[in-house]
DNA sequence: ATATTTACAAACTCATCAGTTTGTTTTCTA
DNA sequence: TAGAAAACAAACTGATGAGTTTGTAAATAT
């Protein structure tokens, strides 16, 4: 029992390390030496526990990214009240988080979409998955916003999603040089902007 | 004189196949042997004409991602029309370019600043000041169309350059996976519907 | 025509990396 | 408490990659 533990946990680590340094360097740019020296660990261990890279990888997707994207961007916006309110609530706060240099998921997403598209079809899968449950969940909430008479009967709430997402990604493609803060401020502020000609009472 | 163009022409042909390979593998990911294989080239000839791998790329970006972003995306805003009908414009046509799966020179740079964030600071330099160029150009065209009566004057030009440069690298993240036409679509879409809330005339 | 520079080719060096093998210690089990 | 399985460590393998060295044919200069 405690065995099982212990090997629970040195997995972990390294997942918790592993994702880390991929993230910094780059997958293809960060050797399995580089995080297993971080932990003083050998490739005895490491391949003990993972069968290669690539799997290594992909239960970092599993374990990690995937429960980090639900718990941070998609979980937030389920709610009774206006979801564009809700929204816009929960991208500002992923955005200061990500101003933190904490880890932010959806960019993370975003930055190994980049990287392996072309390169890798089998972990570009997983990721498009948790893309699509992202995409999904963003055009039911905004849905129900129609239903409750939030958002305008005309708006096309796929297309909206589509919309949200990208500039998500492209805003924090953009933060990672130059002044955070400022470009936190000038996309919210857009943001709201844009979500008025959404909305089911379109100001004057 | 002959020998300089000779000179030149090599130089362009490893400069137009080394940005297709970075391109489609990434810069990490390509070797210079993979670029030199599929020119029938060897390490000597790279060696001879550039000094580095490093050095190699900086001059990609100055002779091609460079001018072309510029080409591309930067004066063909430039006009004395609506601004805000011709970047829509301009991004349509870019989005549908891409579409084709033709080099996209400002997916480009989102693409190579994902890549090189945080692992080479000088090609970042690069990169990000040919972003500042297109920002500028973004911002003093919106600028212009305040004073010639297109725009609102309450808008913010440079929060809704930064908006617009983000959304673009976002839509064009989401776009390597699934159906081009249908997310140019919706985001052509949902751009002219966020158009209209600069717009000096709003809908009522 | 000869000497010299240019524009490469080919083979090599040295470091790194993913994955293997073998050996050792710790922990659980019978 | 012996033995077996688990959880590692350490040294090795084979491939690859950036950059170097040496050699050579052709173009150019003198």
């Amino acid at each position: 029992m405690e065995r099982n533990l212990k090997r629970m946990a040195t997995m972990q680590r390294m997942q918790v390390t592993g994702l880390e340094l991929f993230y910094k360097k780059g997958y293809y740019n960060t050797s399995i030496d580089d995080i297993l020296k971080s932990l003083s660990l050998s490739k005895g261990a490491f391949y003990y526990h993972f069968e290669s890279k690539e799997g290594f990888f992909i239960s970092i997707i599993q374990n990690l990214i995937q429960q980090k994207v639900y718990s941070m961007l998609i979980e937030p916006i389920e709610g009774q009240e206006n979801p564009l309110n809700i929204i816009a609530d929960c991208y500002e706060n992923a955005l200061e988080t990500a101003e933190h240099n904490e880890l932010d998921y959806g960019f993370l997403l975003s930055n190994f979409i980049t990287e392996f598209n072309g390169r890798n079809a089998e972990i570009m899968r997983y990721l498009k998955d948790i893309l699509s449950l992202w995409e999904i969940n963003l055009i039911s909430t905004l849905q129900k916003g129609k239903t409750d008479g939030y958002i305008n009967r005309h708006v096309d709430c796929e297309a909206v999603a589509t919309y949200l997402i990208s500039s998500y990604m492209g805003i924090r493609t953009l933060m990672v040089e130059g002044n955070c803060k400022l470009l936190r401020y000038k996309y919210i502020q857009q943001l709201k902007g844009y979500f008025k000609t959404l909305s089911e009472k379109q100001l004057a």
